[in-house]
DNA sequence: CGCACCACAATTTTT
DNA sequence: TTGTGGTGCG
């Protein structure tokens, strides 16, 4: 190499590093090197999604030069000099076959970290970063298939089934034949079918080997996996797991389609790489080809998915299967404070099998880590709000504040304290809105329409609202349908053909014709469309407004709801076909939904916490059976599981960490009583400050209660707290804004009879943000505090 | 055929 | 405690 070159090289790489003055060492490595397999280990905070974000706009402003000996032609001195002196004209000479960005591929595993992506790339690149797919695992692998469905004996416009779809699925099957659910529990069976599919069993395989094995059991599976396949291929449809082993049959046996997409992504980018299973790993290898420019992010002690399938293997031996990997470590935290990054790394390193990591932080120590034991859960819930109005009282936003549980049940309990504190809360999470049953019955109808050879969702909605078409007719058709192996839809349409179903007949033609003109509307017409002609045309509406219950109403609005969700998948994505809102439906989760504008505090599993940060967060149920959880007690490989769910759990703090244990708990109606969590134990007694049992169990006695300043704030959107019962619908998923509040009349000293807590006199009022914190002086109760726009609800002046 | 009630069961995490 | 599924009655 010539002098020139290396001067050339060098000037080059320096000038493109200066365009990225705000990362650490580190983090600059992993944006430069473009070329070649590249593990990036990342730790909690360490700002991987900041280096993702440059590093494609390293790979789109200068493609390769940072990272190649190769100098651009025609290369000389006055280049060299325009480098070296950083003109505006630098960054034309130091370019080297810069990517277009529909080269690029950049896989998540939430919509909403894609989304995030997506958002912050098109910050930093402007529309470019349109054409840059990022996405999820399945909604690449949707569309990838529906340009070669095909060739897998799909249609390009086949469905999707979420998990109940596959739920509902499995246990038609056990039904047929005659398998008793308490053996074969369909959501066991469901899951091993899952685990299959991630290591790319196929049923014929599988069935062979059970069979040879002559494990009953495994047969029986074998066999429920055979039929299950064949049904979903009837319907044209494909489970999840399915998206992913149809694509990497589809890229493994078809050359000129692997050919097509491995040149059509040059550069693959994989976030949380550590819960990949076996078939992503496949799908990866295939798309990165020879070229292998792939690069993997994760933290092989932030999987948290081994139960679904993820194996940790694939991020531990990545430098195994590409051996002229580089690996680069993030390290350095910027997320939390020293106390609450020092607990993290205490907790994990009781953890084996790691890649070795020590998370490390130029934040100060900040504040001790609290743990308070409460009495019972509702104690607990009680000790989390107040702490959480305290805060608010000193100028913090609800929505700085996270409460995280092992399992989504115990979120039962704070909602109900929130909700009596008037503190406006989200929950992450438990139903989704598009599982709920009316919701489902409509998107069913458009199933249908799309596919009418669905069985299960035209069985789901054939007598809803109810139009005389019995179970009995549905199961004897389905019986014709199987024994003709065509599909339901078939048999309904002709029913007059068989005596069976003569009674049935009329309403079964009747039925059929309805599917084939709407069938026939949704051609010529947009998904919005078909939704109204759905709604006007099986008077699915009409039928629940004839009810007219409390519950109704709420279903009504379900309703409705999916209308502006059909508006805002056309109006977001531009693509107004029904199949591909569908496809949309079935790949969203609530999380997508989540706002982090809306001043709330947020309630969620541990698990979907992972990717996020909040300034406080609050740990409940950190006893031993609830977290770790029972079934990983004395199972040591789960046990490192909860090990890094803690971890996890742990690090999405930035200033505060509330560790919360209750003394005793209900468990199904049984109060039971469990030590303090070992994973409470594992952290050094430095970092963490024990409050003394009951020292602020309630509002009032609290340290906490420094009330200062009313603070300007603008508008709060809140919940609209449901009934004092708590016998509520979730507000998690609809998104909506709540019609305002009516301005509460009350005021210092007003006589007041309250539904939960009686009669009683206000004693004080600070105005909070566009609400305020009233103290009432209970007769029975005592004092007590509350949110003013929520407890108005509750109460009258007297 | 549809609805209501009762008994029973099951409790982890989710793309 | 909650939800689901089955049964029995109108």
């Amino acid at each position: 190499m010539t002098d020139f070159e290396t001067r050339f090289l060098e000037a080059r790489k320096a000038y493109i590093a200066s365009r990225f003055p705000n990362l650490n060492s580190m983090q600059l490595q992993a944006v430069l090197a473009t070329e070649g397999p590249l593990l990036i280990l990342a730790g909690a905070g360490s700002g991987k999604t900041t280096v993702l974000i440059h590093r494609v706009f390293n790979l789109l402003k200068y493609g390769r030069a940072s990272d190649s000996d190769l100098l651009p032609t025609g290369a000389d001195e006055a280049m060299l000099q325009e480098i070296l002196d950083r003109g505006p004209m630098a960054d034309e000479y130091a370019a080297l076959y810069p990517v277009a960005p529909w080269h690029v591929l950049a896989i998540t595993f939430t919509n909403k970290a894609a989304g995030e992506l997506k958002n912050r790339l098109g910050a930093m690149l402007g529309e470019q970063a349109a054409d840059v797919w990022a996405c999820t695992f399945h909604s690449a692998c949707v569309r990838m298939l529906r340009r070669d469905a095909d060739r897998l004996g799909f249609t390009a416009d086949f469905t999707i089934y979420d998990t109940s779809d596959s739920l509902s699925l499995i246990k038609h099957i056990l039904k047929d034949f005659e398998l008793d659910e308490k053996y074969y529990i369909p959501r066991a069976v469901l899951n091993e079918i899952s685990h299959l599919k991630g290591e790319s069993h196929w049923p014929d395989e599988v069935l062979a080997e059970a069979r040879a094995g002559g494990d009953r059991h495994r047969i029986k599976v074998a066999e429920i996996y055979k039929e299950y396949m064949h049904r979903l291929t009837l319907s044209d449809s494909m489970d999840f797991d399915d998206l992913l082993l149809y694509t990497v049959t589809l890229l493994d046996e078809h050359e000129d389609v692997r050919l097509y997409w491995q040149n059509r992504f040059p550069y693959i980018l994989i976030d949380e790489y550590q819960d990949t299973n076996p078939l992503q790993y496949r799908f990866s290898e295939l798309l990165a080809g020879g070229r292998k420019n792939i690069c993997v992010v994760g933290d092989d002690d932030q999987s948290i998915y081994k139960f679904r399938g993820a194996t940790i293997e694939n991020i531990l031996t990545f430098e195994n299967h590409y051996p002229s990997c580089r690996t680069i470590r993030l390290e350095q935290n910027y997320r939390s404070t020293g106390h609450i990054l020092e607990a993290a790394n205490a907790v994990i390193r009781n953890n084996t099998s790691r890649k070795g990591k020590e998370l490390w932080t130029q934040h100060e120590e900040g504040e001790l880590i609290e743990l308070t034991i409460a009495d019972n859960e509702h104690d607990e819930a009680q000790i989390v709000a107040s702490v959480m109005m305290a805060n608010y009282g000193r100028g913090e936003n609800w929505k700085d504040h996270a409460v995280l549980y092992r399992k989504n049940a115990q979120s039962n309990s704070l909602e109900y304290a929130l909700k009596r504190h008037g503190i406006p809360y989200r929950i992450v999470g438990g139903t989704r809105f598009f599982d709920r049953a009316e919701v489902k019955d409509i998107l069913s109808y458009m199933c249908v329409v799309s596919a009418p050879t669905d069985d299960l969702r035209l069985e789901r909605i054939i007598n809803v609202p109810a139009r005389g078409i019995g179970n009995k007719s549905v199961q004897t058709a389905l019986e014709i349908a199987h024994d003709q192996n065509v599909s339901l839809f078939e048999i309904v349409s002709h029913a007059d053909q068989y005596e069976e179903l003569t009674r049935s007949a009329p309403r079964m033609r009747l039925f059929a014709n309805l599917i084939r003109d709407l069938k026939a509307f949704a051609e010529v017409n947009p998904p919005d469309a078909l939704f109204d002609e759905i709604i006007e045309k099986t008077g699915y509406i009409r039928a629940l407004e004839e009810k007219n219950t409390a519950e109704d109403t709420g279903r009504i609005e379900n309703v409705r709801e999916v209308k502006t969700s059909i508006l805002t998948y056309i109006k977001e994505s531009g693509d107004s076909t029904l199949s591909g809102f569908l496809a949309n439906v079935a790949l969203y989760t609530d999380l997508d939904n989540y706002d982090s504008e809306q001043d709330a505090v947020t309630l969620m599993t541990m698990h979907s916490s992972k990717g996020l940060e909040f300034p406080h967060v609050f740990l409940i149920g950190m006893e031993e059976t609830m977290f770790p959880s029972m079934q990983a007690i004395g199972e040591p490989e789960e046990m490192e599981e909860e090990r890094r769910l803690c971890y996890v759990a742990i690090t999405r703090a930035m200033k505060t960490l509330h560790l919360l244990a209750a003394r005793q708990r209900m468990i199904f109606g049984r109060t039971s009583s469990n030590r303090v969590s070992r994973f409470v134990d594992e952290i050094p007694e430095e970092h963490i400050k024990k409050n003394a049992p009951k020292s602020y169990g309630y509002w009032e006695s609290s340290r906490f209660s420094a009330y200062s300043e009313p603070r300007p704030k603008s508008s709060h959107s809140f919940q609209t707290a449901a009934s004092p019962t708590g016998s509520s619908i979730r507000p998690a998923a609809a998104k909506k804004d709540v019609s305002p509040v009516p301005v509460p009349t009350f005021a210092l000293g007003d006589n007041v009879k309250h539904k939960a807590f009686g009669e009683g006199v206000i004693v004080k009022m600070t105005p909070m943000g566009n609400d305020s914190l009233i103290e009432i002086s209970f007769q029975s109760v005592g004092n007590k505090k509350l949110m003013l726009r929520a407890a108005a609800q509750y109460m009258v002046k007297i």
